[in-house]
DNA sequence: TTCCATACCTAGCAATACTAGGTATTGGAT
DNA sequence: ATCCAATACCTAGTATTGCTAGGTATGGAA
């Protein structure tokens, strides 16, 4: 379970350059060293929502000699989303933290 | 949305001393800087649940000159899952980290 | 005596990510 | 030549999760 935080991860695995879908899967499973070995029932969705949601927008592609892929990049909307997720992650983890801690949070 | 970690935050809340249901919700609002405010309608269901997995006992407890309370203690299985869950909250969270980062994790 | 904080509870809903299927192409191994 | 693995896309349905929105009741302060 990614537990919400599917969307900022996608859209973090996106910031550096446009991708297709499977490689993003990829991307991620590199990164989190195979923390999140995401299923493409989990990825494909998730990119739909987020170009519904016009944080991505997507263009198919066909590589010379390859076969067709479904590029997606971030819009301008999914950069400043991409910042809010990174701040509310912040808290968020601070505040488990501070939880499994057993200790008081920072004021926020 | 607690994102699936509302298990561990309530377990952490019950380390040091076994409490009831609304002192949880207090301790987790001061110990979380206000992060998380959770509504009963989260919490009550977790207890029950967490409960029902045999992860925390209660009893009722009617304090001198108070109303009845139900309080609620980690049992030995709840102590090792709270172990199981930081843990498992130190990876992901790491992983998490990595990709918002765009670097590549630690390798587990 | 009225209201707020305390203290418990539940049914039903919405979101999320997963399972489990499906289609099709490319390239290497047999 | 054929088969299989990896690539590459998709969706319907399901389980879990946490929340909304309601309910009950007591104790103390205004």
């Amino acid at each position: 379970m990614l537990k919400g935080h599917l969307d900022a991860i996608v859209l973090a695995a996106l910031e550096g350059a446009p991708a297709h879908g499977y490689a993003i899967i990829e991307t991620i499973k590199t990164r989190s060293a195979a923390t999140f070995d995401l299923p493409e029932g989990t990825v494909y969705p998730a990119l739909h929502r987020l170009e519904q949601a016009g944080l991505l927008e997507s263009d198919w592609v066909t590589p010379p000699g390859g076969r067709r892929r479904r590029v997606y990049s971030l819009t301008k909307a999914g950069v400043g989303a991409l910042a809010e997720r990174r701040k509310s992650w912040g808290r968020f983890s601070q505040a488990v933290e501070a939880m499994l801690q057993g200790r008081r949070a920072w004021p926020a």
